[in-house]
DNA sequence: CTCAGCCAACTTTTT
DNA sequence: GTTGGCTGAG
């Protein structure tokens, strides 16, 4: 990290403020915008004008002279944060945009990725996604026999969620077990060695997943006093989007963050908590202020969405919460139609209602644009999309999977990072088993080759050329060659007959990542010479081609936006993109 | 033993 | 769309 000399912070007393703050504000938001220093805590209602608030008090604090880089936004999504950045420099200057922000994860991210060795990993980790994760998991779990238990052992799906509900809530795998998963508990010393395992795998291959940077980022700064200190320092505004929805290690977090300054202001609204499922625990705003006496709260209660109606039946509904910041939501909006609740005696009459208010609707004049339906998860729609069209309605659907989950994405990107990082096991089984004729086991023998002997994309080659050459090896010739390799051992057989079919494809494969290691070639560079490879691979494994070759021009499009591939391969994990 | 292909079961929400 | 189990071919 750079070293910067902090501006002393001397607010002038002739600062001629361009933004009307008394005029576009209400009195507590402003109140929030205006307040500099110290602990604040702002309970923002729904639709109250948090976002808003927020951007005027990050111009704010810019224009009052302090150094945009010094102002850390932390948001849910990378997206808001940008968003809010994007508005804060129209109403003031694109100063705003230099503004540090991002999420606890991809800020974790670019702090890792400087002192990484200080932690015990490599500047060139990399981000497993979920379902990277799982797959460790999963590799972890039938080494270890867990696949072929008399009882049924939990799914590496399941034994992932319990690992990281554990990490993410801060309590031990049998709490989580017992809580929600009873009927695995019998499970419960098997799903700790894995969790053990898992964690070694992951620290040897250089891997990370989403949990680990902010477990790793938190060790660097309870670790490191000199680190904290310096980028506590350095960051000396920080303003928390969302606080509802952290978890103890994010909350942990902003306090060692904090820690040099205390200027510290979160933003969030206790009644709207919907991520405990990922350990979010609404008690950290709670708690905030315990954290810090001498904060101040500011509770923003003007609603700017609703009309009263609405807005009584959510006061109602809060009031029953046992643990609260009180607040009532209020509005100038003119308005009298109350929310209506309809008890349907099943789903397929609760179907068959909605079709019929939205063609009474629509008699209305409104057109189907402006209506939108609600639900819960992809195929609960499933029944009402069949009498959607029964009545024939078009309709748009959103949601289905992430496009960075899409597996011909997962693929492409497998090759970019078994090329920044030749340690990822993970992304090597993945491409390998692209290849016709190699599949888990052979994927996972030259896998383990690659990276337990270090020997990187080499080993591919001396493969290849020990099986033209000599045709099919055995073991003991094998062990001559390279008395150090220690998977000889393994095949039951004793023998592996190297002269395989895919010998071909392996070169080919070989030469492509040897080709994208060049220096200097941008994300769009490299992913195009991987597709050119991939192409032939990608149109025999998917029927449907076409359609996810649009994926593919959406990925090039996106690649052009970055210089270095290890912040695009960044980003494409831990943010995703819509 | 290894791999490919087929089938049935399951699917919240996010970094 | 994905996972895991099963079968048959090489």
């Amino acid at each position: 990290m750079k070293e910067y000399k902090l501006k002393s912070y001397n607010v002038k007393k002739d600062i001629d403020y361009k933004i009307n703050y008394d005029g576009e504000l209400n009195a507590a938001q402003l109140e929030a915008v205006k307040t500099k220093e110290g602990p604040v805590l702002v309970i923002a209602g729904a639709g109250t004008g948090k976002t808003k608030t927020l951007v005027y008090r990050a111009a704010r604090l810019v224009e009052e002279g302090a150094n945009p880089e010094n102002i850390l936004l932390l948001t849910f999504t990378r997206k808001a944060a940008l968003n809010m950045l994007k508005r804060a420099s129209m109403i003031l200057d694109e100063r705003c945009g230099k503004i540090s922000g991002g999420t606890f994860h991809s800020f974790a991210n670019i702090m890792l990725r400087k002192y990484a060795k200080l932690v015990g990993f490599n500047e060139n980790f990399t981000i497993l996604d979920k379902s990277d994760a799982e797959s460790v998991i999963g590799i972890i779990r039938a080494k270890l026999g867990y696949n072929k238990t008399e009882k049924r052992f939990p799914l590496k799906h399941t034994i992932g969620e319990v690992i990281s509900k554990s990490i993410n809530k801060n309590t031990l795998v049998e709490f989580v077990l017992n809580s929600e998963y009873p009927h695995f508990i019998d499970s419960l010393d098997g799903i700790k060695v894995i969790q053990m395992e898992y964690q070694k795998y992951k620290k040897e291959k250089m891997l990370m997943d989403y949990d680990d940077l902010l477990l790793y980022f938190e060790l660097l700064l309870k670790g490191n006093e000199e680190i904290r200190k310096r980028i506590s320092g350095f960051y000396k505004y920080i303003m928390i989007d969302e606080y509802q929805d952290t978890n103890k290690i994010q909350a942990n977090l902003a306090y060692l963050l904090a820690s040099e300054h205390k200027n510290i202001m979160v933003v969030g609204d206790d009644s709207q908590s919907i991520y405990s499922f990922r350990g979010a625990n609404f008690k950290n705003i709670m708690d905030f202020p315990k954290q810090y006496p001498e904060c101040k709260i500011i509770t923003l209660e003007q609603n700017y969405r609703s009309t009263q109606p609405i807005l009584d039946l959510t006061n109602a509904l809060i009031e029953n919460a046992r643990e609260k910041y009180s607040k009532k939501l209020f509005t100038k909006k003119e308005g009298d139609l109350k929310p209506v609740y309809v008890e349907t005696d099943d789903p397929n009459m609760q179907s068959k209602f909605v079709v019929q208010r939205i063609l009474e609707i629509r008699e209305e004049g409104i057109p189907l644009n402006k209506i939108a339906i609600l639900f819960r998860n992809a195929w609960h729609s499933n029944d009402l999309e069949i009498e959607l069209a029964a009545a024939n309605i078009n309709f748009t659907k959103y949601g289905g999977i992430k496009f960075t989950e899409a597996s011909h994405i997962k693929d492409i990107m497998s090759y970019l990072k078994v090329s920044h990082n030749p340690m990822d096991s993970i992304s090597w089984f993945r491409i390998l088993q692209l290849i016709d004729g190699i599949g888990e086991k052979t994927a996972e023998f030259i896998t383990g080759e690659i990276a337990e002997n270090n020997k990187g994309i080499n080993f591919l080659k001396d493969l290849v050329y020990q099986g033209t050459e000599i045709g099919g090896i055995n073991i003991s010739q094998y062990k001559k060659r390279d008395p150090d390799s220690k998977l000889i051992s393994q095949p039951a057989t004793g023998k592996i007959n190297y002269q395989k079919k895919y010998y071909k494809d392996l070169y080919k494969l070989y030469v492509m990542l040897g080709d994208i290691s060049a220096k200097n070639l941008s994300p769009y560079e490299l992913i195009n010479i991987v597709f050119n490879y991939y192409k032939p691979i990608f149109e025999n494994k998917y029927d449907d081609f076409n359609r996810r070759a649009k994926d593919v021009e959406s990925l090039l499009l996106i690649s052009q936006r970055y210089k270095k591939l290890s912040a695009f391969l960044s980003d494409m994990t831990i943010e995703g993109t819509d």
